[in-house]
Parts: C-alpha cells; sequence; structure tokens
RNA sequence: GGUCACGUAGCUCAGUAGGAUAGAGCAACUGCCUUCUAAGCAGUUGGUCACAGGUUCGAAUCCUGUCGUGAUCACCA
C-alpha cells in the first residue's frame, strides 16, 4: 500500500544503473517509527561500502535531489545525518493514506487472486481421549487457529483439522477404571465429559500406584518386576486385546466414555471459539499405510531377516515401519493419514503440521519417505514450536496427567479475577468469559513459537500493559466515540488539516499491515503480528488521551480525527479477527 | 555421547535482510479520574546483548569454540 517506497525504490535503480553504472546492488529502505529527528524512511549510505565516505555522500546528495524532484507531491525534505539519507513526508502525503486507508476494506485487502483456489490444510489438534486439554494443547490450538485465519485471510480456502488418539493402552485404562470403580455409582453426576474420563483415569493410576508399591514391599522386589505382577495391569492388557477383537461390551464403554470426551472437548472449543472442519479419529486411520509398506518392500522399505519386521533406512538408523506382528506404527498411519486425506480432498495445494518440536525428526523421515514414495506434489510442511512448561518442566500431555492445568481450569481462574476487578460495574457472564479468552490466547501468540514458554499463573492473571485486554480495551475506547458521533455526515474532499505527530505515526505503520502479515507466515512467527498491532494500539491511546474529538471546536480537526478513529476500527476489528480475540462491543 | 533449539534490564519478551543512541510490558518510583471508558496516559530508574575468538567499513544479529538451559535419540503416539 506504501507506493511511495515502490517509487523510491525506482528511482535509487535508476540511478545507480545509469549515473553509477552499479547493478548489482539494492538499498533496503528502512521504515522510521520511533524518533521524530530522523526521516520517515531512511537509507543507510554506509551500505556503499566499497566508496568511500565522501563518494556515499555525494551519492546520498544525487538521491535526495532526485527524489525530492521526483516525489514533490508527497516528499517534504531530504536530510543526511550520520551517513543516513533521511526522507521525511509532507502532509498531503498522510492526507492522500488516511483517504486511502478509509475507503479500503481490509479483509479485502491480502486477497488475491492467485490464492482463491488453493487449498491448505492446517493439522494442528491431537489430543487423547483420556484426559481434558490442557496448557500444552493451548499452544498448538492458538497458533494452529491463527495461521489457519491468516491463510483465510489471503484468500485460500482452509481445512483446520484434528486427529484424536482414541485408542490405546489410555483409554482401556480409563474402561477398567469405569468398569471396576465407577459403575455401580448410578448418580454420578457428569459436568464434562472430558473431565469425568480424566478422573477415570487418574484413578486408575492412583489405584496401580497403590498396588505397585504393595508388590514392592510384599515380596521386596524393584519396580519392573512389580510391574509385570500387577494385576491391573494384566486386566487392562485383556481390556486392550478384546477392545482389539471387537469385543462389543468393550466397544459399547469406548464408545460411551470416547463420546462424553468429545462434548466436553466440543465445550472447550467453543469457548476458544475453534471449529474444525475435519476430525480423525485413531481407531479409523491405525491400519491406513500398511498396504503402502507392502507395496514398496524391496525398494523403498527392508525386511529384517531375523525376525521380519519392516524398516526404512534413515541416516543408517534402522527405522521399524511396520512391527514384526504386522501392526502399524506412527510413521506408518501418518504415510496412511496422508493417503487417506489425498482421496478426500482433491487438490491439496499444501499441508502444515503444527506439532511440537519434539517431533522434528518424525517429520524429517516422514517427509523423505513421502518424497521418495512419489505419492503427491503436495507441499508438506512442519510448523513446530517449542514446549510449554510448567513449574520448571515440560507438560508431558502423554502419560502423567498431575501438574498440568487444564484450559478449562485457566479460564475459571480468569474469570474469577476479571469478575473480582470489575466488581462495581456491570458485566455479563459471556464478557468475562469473552475477556479471559482474549488474555489467554494473546500470552500464547505474543510469544515467538521457537522459544520455550515457562508458564506462569501470576503473567496471565496480571491484566495490565501487553495483553490481550488492553487490545480489546483500545478498540472499545475508539468505539464510545465514533458510536457517539453516528449520525455525523462526512465530507472527505478537500482536506486540509496539519496532522499531529502522533497520527502520522499511526498512519505510518497502518501501512504495513500487508506486509506483517507476509512476514508472520514466511518466518513462522505469530509474535510479529501481535508486536505489530500492540505498538499501533499503544499509539492509538496515546491518540485518544490527547488528540480529543468530541470536546474540540474546530470541525474540520474533528472530521479527521473521526476519519482516522473509523479506520482504526476497521484495523482493529480486521487484526482481532486473525488472532481470533472477541470483539467486545461496550464492556 | 550424537542431533536440534534457545541464552538480551530484577522478571516476561521484542529487536527488520548485519547499519544511527539496543526497545516494550511487569515490578519500583513521580504526575494525571467532576475529563470521548484510568484494565488507561505521560515520565524516572534499570543493559559487559552468556563468555572467548573470527569474518566485515560496521555484529545482539553471520561463523567457530566454551559454558548454561531444554528437547530428542522406542517394534509409544
Amino acid at each position: 500500500m506504501n507506493f511511495i517506497i515502490n517509487k523510491i525504490n525506482k528511482i535509487l535503480d535508476k540511478i545507480l544503473i545509469k549515473k553509477f553504472k552499479i547493478k548489482k546492488f539494492k538499498f533496503f529502505i528502512y521504515n522510521n517509527y520511533l524518533n521524530n529527528q530522523y526521516g520517515d524512511v531512511y537509507i543507510n549510505l554506509s551500505t556503499l561500502y566499497f566508496l568511500n565516505s565522501k563518494q556515499q555522500q555525494e551519492i546520498g546528495y544525487i538521491i535526495g535531489k532526485k527524489i525530492i524532484n521526483k516525489l514533490k507531491k508527497y516528499i517534504k525534505y531530504y536530510r543526511i545525518i550520520n551517513n543516513n539519507l533521511n526522507i521525511y513526508y509532507n502532509n498531503y502525503f498522510y492526507l492522500k493514506i488516511i483517504k486511502l486507508l478509509f475507503k479500503i476494506k481490509f479483509n479485502k485487502l491480502l486477497i488475491s487472486n492467485k490464492n482463491r483456489k488453493k487449498k491448505i490444510l492446517i493439522d494442528y489438534l491431537s489430543p487423547n481421549s483420556n484426559k481434558p486439554l490442557h496448557l500444552g494443547h493451548l499452544r498448538n490450538i492458538v497458533i494452529g487457529n491463527t495461521l489457519a485465519n491468516i491463510y483465510k485471510s489471503l484468500g485460500y480456502k482452509v481445512i483446520e483439522s484434528q486427529i484424536i488418539n482414541d485408542r490405546g493402552i489410555h483409554i482401556c485404562k480409563c474402561i477398567l477404571s469405569y468398569k471396576l470403580f465407577f459403575k455401580n455409582k448410578k448418580n454420578i453426576k457428569i459436568k464434562k465429559g472430558d473431565h469425568f474420563v480424566g478422573k477415570l483415569y487418574i484413578k486408575f493410576e492412583k489405584e496401580l500406584n497403590k498396588e505397585i508399591n504393595y508388590l514392592i514391599k510384599k515380596y521386596n522386589i524393584n519396580k519392573n518386576e512389580a510391574y509385570v505382577k500387577s494385576k491391573l495391569l494384566k486386566l487392562v492388557n485383556i481390556e486392550l486385546i478384546k477392545w482389539e477383537n471387537n469385543n462389543i461390551k468393550i466397544l459399547s464403554i469406548w464408545k460411551k466414555l470416547n463420546n462424553l470426551v468429545y462434548k466436553g472437548f466440543k465445550k472447550t472449543y467453543n469457548k476458544l471459539n475453534i471449529k474444525f472442519n475435519e476430525i480423525l479419529y485413531e481407531s479409523k486411520t491405525y491400519l491406513l499405510g500398511k498396504n503402502k509398506i507392502l507395496e514398496n518392500l524391496n525398494n523403498i522399505f527392508f525386511l529384517n531377516t531375523y525376525d521380519k519386521s519392516i524398516y526404512y533406512l534413515y541416516k543408517n538408523k534402522k527405522i521399524i515401519v511396520l512391527r514384526k506382528n504386522g501392526t502399524s506404527l506412527y510413521i506408518t498411519q501418518e504415510i496412511g493419514t496422508l493417503l487417506y486425506r489425498i482421496k478426500k480432498h482433491k487438490k491439496l495445494f499444501n499441508i502444515i503440521y503444527v506439532v511440537g518440536n519434539e517431533q522434528s525428526d518424525h517429520f524429517n523421515i516422514f517427509f523423505e519417505i513421502i518424497n521418495k514414495l512419489k505419492i503427491c506434489n503436495i507441499k508438506l510442511y512442519h510448523y513446530s514450536y517449542n514446549t510449554v512448561n510448567y513449574l520448571g518442566k515440560k507438560i508431558k500431555s502423554r502419560r502423567k496427567i498431575n501438574n498440568i492445568i487444564l484450559i478449562d481450569e485457566l479460564i475459571k481462574y480468569l474469570n474469577k479475577i476479571i469478575k473480582k476487578k470489575f466488581f462495581n460495574k456491570k458485566i455479563n457472564k459471556k464478557k468475562i468469559l469473552n475477556l479471559s479468552i482474549s488474555a489467554i490466547k494473546y500470552e500464547f501468540l505474543k510469544i515467538n513459537p521457537k522459544k520455550i514458554i515457562n508458564f506462569n499463573i501470576n503473567n496471565i492473571l496480571n491484566l495490565k500493559g501487553n495483553t490481550g485486554i488492553y487490545i480489546q480495551y483500545t478498540y472499545v475506547r475508539i468505539l464510545s466515540i465514533v458510536n457517539k458521533l453516528n449520525n455525523y455526515k462526512l465530507k472527505l474532499n478537500n482536506i486540509k488539516i496539519i496532522l499531529e505527530n502522533n497520527e502520522k505515526t499511526l498512519i505510518k505503520q497502518l501501512i504495513d499491515n500487508k506486509n506483517i502479515i507476509k512476514k508472520t507466515i514466511k518466518t513462522n512467527d505469530t509474535s510479529i503480528l501481535i508486536n505489530y498491532i500492540y505498538n499501533i494500539s499503544k499509539i492509538i491511546n496515546n491518540f485518544y488521551n490527547f488528540n480529543k474529538i468530541l470536546k474540540i471546536k474546530n470541525l474540520k480537526i474533528m472530521e479527521i480525527r473521526l476519519i482516522i478513529s473509523k479506520i482504526i476500527l476497521k484495523f482493529l476489528y480486521f487484526n482481532m479477527k486473525i488472532i481470533n480475540i472477541p470483539i467486545l462491543k461496550k464492556i
């Protein structure tokens, strides 16, 4: 949108090639948002390192003059300070941009026809069906969902996909726990299904622990030996075998418990305002992929002659892809699921796996295999993010259930805090929830996915400063002004107002929206977008405080500020939708 | 031990493609609510960018090494 930078670039190219015969050189034009002394954009002349500083300055002056000549309309003047060529926009430039921004629809800003027909599948959640969603999942959800929203805003068709791990020993533990410890209590109240099943799991683990300790004392043996002797473990394995043999009784409990969990999950998704348009279940996909491997035996995959398992050779390591008993593994399933998706969604352009960085090896192997199998031309990408630590330790979702904070619990804590803060004002439950959700999402998005999050409940409970609530608050404040002037008819022609510095800074930054979003995708870093929104919000609040609108007598100034306010609303609305932070009309 | 991340203010984090005096929030301290919504605004204090070398006109940023933290290295998913 910043047409000036394009024009400056063209001028730079011409001068360098024609006057100085420097062909393979490109200046980088920097934006300056902070320092009012320096130009709105600047070029660092030192990048012409092959010339001495006198020559650099000479070139600087020539470029400066040329730019002034060509772009008189938009540029006030240029200065060379500390070997930087600073270029200053004039008032007309800002007014022109304001007019542009006022007309433009932000949600159509990024859409290009190139992307319109392209389908992208984003696989961003794979919960186990034996426990509620927790902080570890939250990072996954928030990043995946934001990514999906960005691609949608670019015009792609996006499939948001999750695959639920609904089979295996973990769920059998819940089934057994239900049979042994809960079934006879007819008056069980189930508020939220996933929490109930989670309790079943904890109960089992507790009982197992008791038994193991008992065995260790009684027989004076070590832990591993006790595991072998454990009756509970034996029983669980029997359940698992029954499940694999399609035992009707087991299957019916299994279905019952899973459905409870899915209902619970759905409630949590609703709170977070996310929707998946593809839900896969491992019980249905775990047999896929086996045939593909057998088809390519001796060609890509090889047989272990001594035990008849099948492996793939990755960096001289044998990676087993089919067990000796012929059953599938994680990687086998991954291949199968891909085959399934290719069939189901025709013309997929791209699949993005938003999965923790601990699985980067898995994906490297997976992608290499897919490459060799020549299954498809779809671009596959592992969007990896780092772990969430709690109390100094990584949250391990697979085995342990204690030492984690559930998403629902976190929301509850926050709701309480927010309710207290609003002691005197009327505020309904839904608004409290929306505030909590925004605080939570924002907290996870604002940190670069590459970095470990050391989760501290106090950070998120402190609702000051750089938080999701701040962004919402900014929106609400501006909205209240605009609402009060709802009937005012604006005339866009012949605005001739000299803008304030904060207004200029604001406009300069607003122009960057498109680039920032593109960069967010390019670098796989949601914190870029968040920081951008936050920085602009700070300027907006400064604007709110100093550039009064309702109280100003000069109608023309009031009008231009109203226009800027409307642009701000459009901007925030658009970007809040992308990071999926709820918009509060009024607190 | 191999591989891959990360180390910036007391704490949590930004830092454009290597480029001007390294920026925010929290915490601490000053001001501002009869004010378009104070969950806000304006300001003060706070830095050997882990350490050591190298590349470069120029390094928080690139390279090498050391130290520290974490992840991973299953016929688990």
